[in-house]
DNA sequence: TACGTTTCCGAAAACCTTTAAGTCCAGGAG
DNA sequence: CTCCTGGACTTAAAGGTTTTCGGAAACGTA
């Protein structure tokens, strides 16, 4: 821990000028003589000189710094949200700002006027599931958007994955290698991305005119639950040969299960995923055809939003953005794998 | 998108005071009426006004902000250390600028200025291993705590995980469930985690006086390694009836070999993992005993030495912080579960 | 020499808040 | 009545930077 930090002061008289012109020198405008900024700019490496950011942010009322509100303590979709924004805002020397709420209104609360009060250009918020969650830009000074979990007021700027088109994708994949007997097994119904799904899982079907292989199991987003919906599958529709997982917990379990009543995937059942979470999907035997819903581009793409929105242009409305399939040895072709 | 945000010059107009007295009464300090401060409050809270961070700490030096530097993109350590973080600050609305230099130095250093341009009045740096990690603190204008990887330099401030205290005890643990014949398969040799939580292991086998059976297998931390090494080990000492392995990937790859293979977890052999990384951990079956880092406790642990560091109380060292075995079914004594 | 133009540099204001120091007044003590 | 005390409030400075504007020097032209 060094002593006092040097001002833009002590460059100024270490190199002989005011600050004036040493702010010029520094900042790289013109009205400075090329030698005279040559001598500011030693005087500031020699001293080390770093402008401090408030007395900056405070003048120009830019603090090149946004708050990142999440809600998904575990970080599953804040994490990679977080990265896309980064990789927006770094080439442009953006920080962030980063707030976790668990799931918490009145934190979420004290969160927002702590960001506030740091004056943040920009806000993102990440849902923790891509139900709609209440506005928070209510006569906000900053503009906000939305990833992952859409605002529920549709003049707010948000960001989702395309889960009814990326479920429609992963049973056209299916149907591609010709499997008709197609089951479904997701979590609950009373999170969108399971609607969602099921609505893509359907229309793709539909649009094939090829029945669904027993009823739709709702559960829960785990393994466990994976297990059991199979036995139940299996149980109920013996000539099953694909089925559509609504996550890959759900996937890894049922592939479990599958295996253990001597039955093989992909050969004699086909099995997609969703979510590509890399220690489920590539780890488990075999590796898991699934959707990945791009959320580093998801977080980038909102990040990119936001600074048009702090520019004054803002793209109201929920914007869905694609998934796309990542093709394993879960649902290779009979005899490939 | 509201208009211009009040300043305390707007609250003390509209109260019809000095802003040095609005100062005072919104600050609770003496020297003002109650029936003053009444007005002063009721004027902010009509302009909802929130006091400028910005010029706050311009003046006090003190930015109430830290900045979090980690280096594992994927947030596997890092995001506990984050969580433990906040826990810590939350009280003392503290915020958290958080960066990720994804292992690059050029980034660090890069990042490093940001922060400290932006004036935090501290740094958590959060290594991707345990392995000791060049320090960034020679020189800094502010305290630096180390947390997960520690400083190479001995009079930094590091908090590591106790990994040879917790792989002895994991270890004890099996041979107090009678198992004498007790493998190890474990990450690479160039990760000190992996050597020791070797170190551990043999210590405890000496004090009992147990041989280890067969060889320390090293590979990488995956699901496929463990089930490598369970073939290779089980060919090679047929008679095993513990492993512990260096993680729970390679605890999951070594069950699910294990069972293929015809031996029952944890009848015929225990298994222990380490991590407790929840999605393997808890949804593998049988559920793994396995150690717990932690890391949340680390991470709390980091942020408030940080504090007695801002406050001139720094406590220089590698500091190792217990972990704790989490007792599962991958363990349980013959006819339990 | 007088004057206009260009080039370079400096003085000062502005951003918003906190705080030390100062002003004013009422009331109590002598 | 005068002096002092203390309370309630205001003035002004400070913190570090950017920016506008004015000034000065150098140079060329009439």
């Amino acid at each position: 821990m060094a002593g006092k930090r040097a001002t833009i002061n002590d460059v100024a008289s270490l190199a002989g000028v005011s600050i004036a012109t040493a702010s010029k020198a520094l900042n790289g405008r013109q009205d400075v003589r090329a030698a005279t900024r040559e001598r500011v700019l030693a005087a500031a490496a020699e001293l080390s000189f770093q402008p401090n950011a408030l007395a900056r942010g405070l003048l120009s009322g830019q603090t090149r710094t946004v708050g990142l509100l999440t809600s998904d303590s575990v970080g599953r979709f804040g994490i990679p949200v977080l990265l896309g924004a980064e990789d927006a805002f770094g080439a442009g020397e953006m920080a962030v700002l980063l707030c976790d709420a668990r799931g918490d209104a009145i934190r979420e609360q004290h969160h927002l006027r702590a960001l506030l009060s740091r004056r943040v250009d920009g806000l993102i918020v990440v849902g923790e599931s891509t139900n709609p969650r209440p506005s928070v830009s209510k006569d906000l000074p900053v503009p906000v958007v939305y990833a992952y979990g859409p605002s529920d007021d549709p003049s707010d700027v948000s960001f989702v994955p395309d889960d009814v088109g990326a479920a429609a994708m992963a049973v056209n994949h299916l149907l591609a290698l010709g499997r008709r007997r197609i089951g479904h097994v997701t979590g609950p119904t009373h999170y969108k991305a399971a609607r969602d799904r099921e609505e893509g899982f359907h229309r793709a079907l539909t649009e094939a005119g090829v029945e669904q292989a027993g009823q739709t199991l709702s559960g829960v987003w785990s393994q466990r639950w994976g297990r059991h919906a199979a036995e139940m599958l299996l149980m109920a529709e013996p000539e099953i040969d694909a089925v559509f997982c609504g996550s890959d917990q759900i996937a890894a379990g049922f592939v479990e299960a599958v295996r253990e009543r001597g039955r093989r995937v992909p050969d004699d059942i086909a099995v997609v995923g969703y979510d590509n979470w890399e220690v489920l999907s590539t780890e488990t035997r075999p590796a898991l055809t699934t959707v990945d819903m791009n959320l580093e581009v998801l977080g980038r793409t909102a990040a990119q939003h936001l600074f048009a929105a702090i520019d004054g242009k803002a793209t109201p409305g929920v914007h869905t953005l694609p998934c796309q399939l990542v093709i394993r040895d879960s649902t290779s072709p009979p005899g490939v794998s």
